[in-house]
DNA sequence: CGACCGATTGACT
DNA sequence: GTCAATCGGTCGG
């Protein structure tokens, strides 16, 4: 499979954020490799007031407005970081939430990584409930921080492999989660019936 | 400065 | 179901 072009990036946000689902995200943290597939995703537009680009540029959601293909990670509550995939043009201040995730390869180094996560592990399906389920827990579990925010997506550190497209009847729509405006907006994505998705 | 609060999570009634 | 944790971003004075 090869890295998912720029391209990609620089169309819709709803659109993008609904093709990620299936994608596999590939994490280099030194020699080791972490990857997964996107399960569950939040589309973020411009005139959208849930999204942190709605008041414009801030040192904050600067790396909003970079050109699509690039990671903006945000610190919030106080001791959680959540990842988004930016889109569009330069300027523009698009992006996706990662969601929720289904692990590849390198569980075994997530469940470190989550530090404290205690579940037992499914042996036939390898299911661990709650271990990326959630936009912090799949930070934590790649171990993305402030360090990865503004990465680009077309580099060797993160990245995104293509995969094919998924059936339209294999994808849900619902109104994003957590938020407090814009919550009639039908811009969550996920796959149906995936036992990774969040609550 | 001080105050408010969040694209969440985990622990607990 | 409820709620505290915990702190940087943002904004008002």
């Amino acid at each position: 499979m090869k890295k998912l072009p720029r391209s990609f990036y620089l169309r819709s946000t709803p659109r993008v954020a609904k093709d990620l689902l299936g994608k596999f995200l590939v994490r280099h943290i030194g020699r080791q490799v972490l990857i997964v597939r996107i399960v569950e995703t939040e589309a973020y537009g411009h005139n959208d007031p849930a999204s942190h680009a709605f008041w414009g540029l801030t040192k904050r959601n600067e790396v909003m407005f970079s050109e699509g293909g690039h990671l903006y990670v945000y610190f919030t509550y106080g001791m959680h970081y959540c990842a988004n995939v930016v889109t569009g043009r330069l300027g523009k201040g698009e992006a996706v939430l990662l969601r929720a995730v289904q692990p590849i390869e390198g569980i075994d180094l997530m469940v470190r990584n989550r530090r404290g996560f205690m579940h037992r592990r499914n042996r036939k399906t390898d299911f661990l409930p709650d271990l990326t389920n959630g936009p912090a827990k799949v930070c934590k579990a790649l171990k993305i921080q402030r360090r990865e925010n503004g990465i680009d997506l077309l580099g060797n550190e993160v990245y995104l492999l293509n995969a094919p497209k998924l059936r339209p009847s294999a994808i849900a729509t619902s109104t994003r989660i957590g938020i407090r405006v814009g919550e009639k907006t039908l811009w969550r994505f996920f796959i149906k019936g995936n036992e990774w998705v969040s609550r």
